[in-house]
DNA sequence: ACGATATAGTTTCGAGTCGATACCAACTGT
DNA sequence: ACAGTTGGTATCGACTCGAAACTATATCGT
């Protein structure tokens, strides 16, 4: 809490406090699911599912970007699937893994998206504050995660681990061509390219 | 860092679908329970109390804080009393209302607050970083708070209901005298002084 | 090639969250 | 004085969450 009220009242809460508080209201508020159709861990689910590439669409991919067990993420999956949202298919490559697709009944639940209000919000603030915000917001997390050791998420566009083409990319790590849509979606196999930091 | 490499790939990511989701995100991490004592909302019932001042150390504002229930915060509160982290005192002002104390137990316990990984992830980035980041976020939760029509929290330093001293301060809106420290603190009653944008 | 080990996924359990609803006690306005 | 409001609690059902136990498939080491 407060703790160190400098001078008169100058400089009265600790900044950096109040900014973690901040963010974690701001995503509570952002996340409320009253009046919606589904549960905040739903709705991460189902965002995530949207944006994994083919590689990161699984149970477990999406247990390792919500930093919570493989049971608690298939008991989410299972409850999506249930409703229609979501759907499991074979995976070829691998008889052990499920892929999973948004259905398009989950594509249109998507529309209703509560987050929608805090993506207009920060739509609303002066462009180089958004790009401020990206910025610090990015190395926030990859920073946290490094602390909490848990894997980065981003796109392959940003991977070291891809090397562009002019339509296509090929990836060192999935040792595949990535078509261009492909290269903005989330990986689980992410990793930053260029300086850590 | 990267996340805007235009022209070839051209502007692959939606940088404010990524804010949002980054923000919630990090939060999550940030919020991460495991290997923790207590659940992510009785970790926030914990800091809410340490926080706020005298006025809105209730059940009934932490539900408004917290944008749930006063049934739901009601239960978040009772487990805390049972684990001897919070105390109930009764409000001589009101009968029907619970002043609630953070015990000396439940202080300790927030030295072990997970979100001081965040706290020691923010503070490393630069000062400037820090303001615009700071001020950035307290704009966002305002205008999402006025969107969702829940109350907005603040201090009674920002508070417009305040009129300073020099050693205390006349809060119109309880009117009551406030001391130096507890001009820090959360009060329900919050409202932004100075130019709302 | 084959056993040990690792990984993907599911299920079950108990404690907690959450919104909704119903309810009681105490305050407020007229 | 009394209708309406507010503060708080209890209960219900669906969901979350971590932990643990379990099955099936891959992979590694020799």
């Amino acid at each position: 809490m407060r703790q160190q009220q400098r001078d008169l009242w100058g400089d009265i809460t600790d900044m950096t406090q109040d900014m973690a508080d901040l963010i974690v209201h701001l995503a509570r508020l952002a996340q409320n699911t009253a009046r919606t159709d589904l549960t905040a861990a739903q709705w991460t689910a189902l965002r995530f599912f949207a944006r994994a590439n083919r590689f990161s669409r699984t149970p477990s991919a999406f247990s390792e970007f919500h930093a919570t067990t493989r049971g608690t993420a298939s008991q989410t999956v299972k409850s999506l699937v249930t409703l229609g949202l979501l759907q499991r298919q074979n995976n070829a490559a691998d008889a052990r893994s499920t892929l999973i697709e948004v259905t398009p009944a989950g594509h249109e639940m998507l529309c209703r998206d509560p987050l929608g209000d805090l993506r207009r919000v920060l739509s609303e603030l002066p462009e180089d504050v958004q790009r401020t915000l990206s910025v610090t917001l990015q190395r926030a997390t990859m920073n946290l995660a490094t602390l909490r050791q848990v894997p980065t998420f981003g796109t392959c566009a940003d991977c070291s681990h891809c090397k562009e083409g002019t339509d296509t990319a090929y990836c060192h790590c999935t040792e595949s061509m990535l078509t261009r849509p492909e290269m903005a979606s989330f990986c689980i196999d992410f990793q930053p390219a260029g300086r850590v930091d």
